[in-house]
DNA sequence: TCGCATTTGTGCGTATGTATT
DNA sequence: AAATACATACGCACAAATGCG
């Protein structure tokens, strides 16, 4: 079991217990239904005062993970994870069907905008030239799993953005301009804190944590198409590749 | 450019500026040599006081990210994060050869467990059977990159711990075996935040994130041969599939 | 060499948040 | 519930180094 010494380093003490009791969860050694230490133990095994332990499970009660019942003790609510797959030919919604009952995908505006150098490498274009940025929020059954933003070039895509809105998926988009077969070519993985914009879209807390994913798509000829920043919050998704 | 609001939400918002500022060095927003803005200037960005801005800037100085000169201003030292691929065929030192000029492996330690339930299905073996698990730090020119522990089968690998103390890479331990080739089967890739003793280990600031990767190899035969979860500390690496 | 603006470095007082007892 | 100790964040002021005309 994990214990917790007394190093603050910018980060409270009643997150860092937030943050290790989610771990045991998500990493199994808590499963759905199983009763936490009370708090009395939690408070021994964190080296903290039963007060910091209560606070930590009550921001974990508040975003439904775990329940505390009177004179019972605290249950684990909920565990799950969502799996996004990653591979050559990777489809947004199809990898996630079957792991949650509604999948919904919210567009949230789109720009003409010039190319930065990390863009325009992606895409294979000059840095400057027109792209057109659409930005969209996932859903599934209700929360919030991704925010995206995808780049593609204005010259062969220029009216995108409408056929976006149309409500059409990426797959039948690129359809509409030819393009019937397209895959993955590079996917890059990192992971950051979200910034405020993004913990409020995505509905998490401050100081949450996000895996973010790069991702060049090519037609069949391996041709750049699309260049995609995806935001996931690691508390509810993982990345199979 | 981002700007942080007063959330306080467990997070001290001088660790929310040294968030920040990485970000916009990893994200190329500043190339290495750059000179950052004035510490009035990010004050001003951030909200804060340039007292607290000064802190992040401290962190970020001790890391050696960034260097600050009197009268001149705070220059970006180094920008630089390794890239981890991972594919079919993935195989640690190769993948890393030529981002630094020294690689090295410490074997921290060995022990014989029983398989729990989750290193018995990566395995394909019962709960409970024996597995051998094996502890390693990797480093690149002396900075920590990589925390692992690996678990193989005890059966198939009895005295595996020997011959990896032995120095040799796992792809020649493997080979001892008999298993000249074998290949990744999946990976897992989630994030979350470092634990005290990954904190030290990997020289981290306490709070830091970690890229954790859940891997499962298998012999030419499909069999699963390792089942590996490493740890790479967000800040100095990215995963590329 | 001088003066001056700019920028980092340092000190101190105060208010609020965090954690323990 | 209250008292205590410590970390966090702010505000103001001034010192020290740099670069420029």
């Amino acid at each position: 079991m994990t214990v917790l010494k007394d190093v603050s380093g910018g980060v409270a003490l009643w997150r860092r217990i937030v943050d290790a009791i989610r771990l045991d969860i998500i990493g199994g050694k808590l499963a759905e239904g199983d009763r936490l230490p009370t708090e009395a133990a939690l408070a021994e095994r964190f080296s903290a005062n039963r007060h910091t332990v209560r606070r930590a499970l009550a921001v974990l009660a508040d975003e439904g993970v775990v329940g505390a019942e009177q004179g019972r003790g605290t249950f684990v609510r909920s565990a799950r994870r969502l799996s996004y797959p990653i591979g050559k030919r990777t489809r947004f919604s199809e990898g996630l069907a079957g792991q949650a009952r509604m999948l919904t995908t919210q567009h949230l505006g789109d720009r003409l905008e010039n190319a930065n150098a990390t863009v325009a490498a992606a895409l294979g274009i000059r840095a400057g030239s027109k792209v057109v940025r659409l930005d969209a929020l996932s859903s599934a059954d209700g929360k919030p799993i991704s925010r995206a933003t995808t780049w593609l070039a204005y010259r062969r895509f220029p009216d995108v953005a409408q056929r976006v809105i149309g409500g059409q998926r990426m797959t039948a988009v690129f359809a509409s301009y030819g393009i019937n077969d397209y895959s993955r070519a590079s996917t890059r993985i990192s992971a950051r804190h979200a910034d405020v914009e993004e913990t409020q879209l995505l509905g998490l807390a401050p100081g949450a944590i996000l895996l973010v994913s790069e991702a060049v798509d090519v037609d069949s000829d391996g041709v750049p198409i699309s260049y995609a920043l995806s935001r996931f919050p690691a508390e509810r998704m993982e990345l199979v590749v």
